[in-house]
DNA sequence: GCCGTTTTCGGCCCGACTGTTTTCAGTCG
């Protein structure tokens, strides 16, 4: 491991994810205080833009970058996280936390409740939490203070009660099979156009706080009638002639609205975000004479507004290359639309093989044959069948013999079957130590060794990147799968580097895998983006334990697309004697 | 606090809703 002073950073680490935090609180606190709105709002896209940042702030300090390179962070950004790196706290933001009550900024997790309301809460009833505001509220204090009467105080409560039972975000693995059973049961509504889903679901971010869909039809109070009397619909919580709200099963609410057939390009641009793109694209509007909103351009000069039905000619109308909805994330989409240089995304139609499948040999519930069938029907030409290792003895792993049982079997398949090719392969358990769960002699036999982790979960970073690198470093070993081990809103990632796992799989030439299962999508968008930046080859498999969810690569391609990832940085696009190339 | 194909100073996205008002403040997406 060449990483030398890297790991003396790392003792103290402090990730993205935590210098966005405070980046956050110090914009929350600055509310509070009454601050200039354009600092707050400075520090929110800062807060915003570090969070999505591929490469840990730490490493690019360390490796020397500049951070003012990063959009929304200047001089004192800058300077404000060397030190947080550094110290590992910040003065700045000490200070001003020492300047409010504890607790007075959970308020603002409240819908409704804002800096102000927070504010006056805070100082003319002494609340610190969202308990003592709720007991406030059902004594009659709250409805007593200026501008604030019997409304707002009932609305506080439900907010409060909502916010306590409200389920975390939602997988998309688990929304996105629901919204199309409801696009598909609207869709064949005599004079419905256009009917699709807009927000974070559309630019396929992992989790969703609510699913937006939009449409336009001839008879739109009609379509919003339909739409609550589905039988999935749990409750509806709104409804409206253009607009309806409802919660479906899991506690996901979806809303619907329906709107102008002649604005829908810029409705649709609008409604499905991200909310710091929008406010760049109308920043970037600004300066060449143009405001733009969901209603279309409105030259400002002429006052004239310009109205567009597709998302393409609105952009087209800025200058700008059509920008895919993944990439709508202010992370210099703009720009390279502007050079026109966005790259051309990967799509599953590239996608000419599965490389990670399990079958009944180990914890499959399909045989190989029924797999083969399926990977054929869906188009493939090739399927890597790598069931689990004995190691997972939970799983039925395959030993030695039984291994070599099913080559014989694949071979004895590939004869038979026609139009698609099976990889004798196997998913290899990385033991505790580093060693693998087969010998090499055994691993160097097969078209396809996938490596990955299954136990020893909690072991330090240290150890457990210590132990991925020397799987890397194995000669027999091809990809790494699911190299975080996380479980969507079940399980944390493991502790490890990933840095330096991107770098040994660059030196040695390995692929790292996108498992396209949708509670795992791991890598992750920003992990498959780095990856991509640094030239590792990726992989893109299913994991699919059964037939049907072969299908799951839809996932995998929306966690390749938010990575900018065009057809050739996946290694399964390319046909079978390039595949078998690179893993011999 | 950030940023520049009008600007290193003087701007900074846009519209809608709600509840409280009697013309608007606060909040949200």
């Amino acid at each position: 491991m060449d990483k030398g002073k890297n790991q003396v950073l790392l003792g103290n680490a402090m990730k993205n994810t935590a210098i966005a935090k405070v980046f956050q609180d110090i914009a929350d606190l600055l509310e509070l205080k009454g601050e200039n709105v354009f600092k707050i709002r400075a520090y929110q896209r800062a807060a915003r833009a570090i969070e999505h940042l591929p490469k840990e702030m730490e490493i690019m300090l360390e490796e020397g970058e500049d951070l003012k390179g990063i959009p929304g962070v200047g001089e004192a950004i800058a300077k404000k996280t060397t030190e947080l790196i550094t110290t590992g706290k910040l003065g700045y933001y000490e200070n001003l936390k020492a300047e409010f009550p504890e607790g007075i900024t959970s308020l603002l997790e409240i819908p409704g409740i804002g800096p102000k309301t927070a504010k006056r809460l805070s100082s003319e009833l002494e609340i610190k939490s969202v308990e003592e505001l709720e007991q406030a509220v059902r004594q009659g204090k709250v409805a007593k203070l200026f501008r604030l009467g019997d409304k707002t105080a009932d609305n506080m409560l439900q907010q409060i009660q909502a916010f306590r039972r409200k389920d975390q975000r939602i997988p998309i693995g688990e929304a996105l099979p629901k919204v199309d059973e409801i696009l598909a049961a609207l869709q064949p509504i005599p004079g419905v156009r256009n009917l699709t889903a807009a927000g974070s679901l559309r630019r396929f971010r992992e989790t969703l706080g609510d699913v937006d869909l939009m449409g336009t039809a001839d008879n739109a109070e009609g379509v919003i009638g339909a739409f609550v009397a589905l039988p999935q619909i749990r409750q509806v919580l709104v409804q409206g002639p253009t607009k309806a709200s409802v919660i479906i099963p899991g506690g996901l609410q979806v809303d619907l609205r329906m709107v102008e057939h002649d604005c829908f390009g810029s409705l649709l641009q609008y409604f499905t975000g991200s909310k710091q793109h929008n406010i760049i694209l109308r920043e970037r509007g600004r300066r060449q004479g143009l405001k733009l909103s969901e209603y279309g351009i409105t030259d400002l000069a002429s006052g004239k507004l310009e109205k567009f039905t597709s998302e393409e000619e609105f952009y087209h109308r800025l200058g700008l290359q059509y920008i895919p909805p993944e990439l709508r994330e202010a992370s210099k989409e703009v720009e390279r639309a502007e050079s026109g240089t966005l790259p051309k995304l990967v799509e599953l139609g590239d996608i000419k093989g599965d490389l990670h499948a399990h079958t009944d040999w180990s914890d499959g519930h399909n045989s190989i044959e029924e797999m083969a069938l399926t990977a054929k029907a869906l188009g493939y030409q090739y399927l890597a069948i790598t069931d689990h290792s004995v190691g997972r003895g939970i799983a039925h792993g395959l030993n030695e013999e039984r291994l070599r049982e099913q080559v014989a079997k694949i071979k004895e398949l590939n004869e038979r079957l026609d139009g698609i090719h099976l990889l004798s392969g196997i998913e290899v358990d990385i033991r505790a130590d580093g060693r693998l769960d087969l010998p090499d002699e055994l691993l160097a036999e097969l078209d396809i060794v996938i490596a990955a982790i299954h136990s020893a979960m909690n072991q330090s970073q240290e150890q457990i990147t210590r132990r991925v690198i020397r799987a890397i470093e194995n000669p027999h070993v091809d990809v790494i799968a699911h190299p975080t081990c996380r479980l969507l809103g079940e399980r944390e990632p493991v502790a490890i580097d990933m840095e330096a796992v991107f770098q040994t799989a660059v030196k040695n030439n390995k692929a790292l895998e996108i498992n396209a299962q949708p509670d795992r999508l791991d890598l992750k968008d920003v992990h498959a983006f780095r990856a991509r930046q640094l030239g590792v080859k990726l992989t893109m498999g299913t994991d699919a334990h059964s037939s049907g969810q072969l299908g799951l690569m839809r996932f995998g391609i929306g966690v390749a697309r938010r990575a900018w990832c065009e057809a050739e940085h996946i290694l399964n696009t390319k046909p079978l004697e390039e595949i078998l190339a690179f893993l011999h």
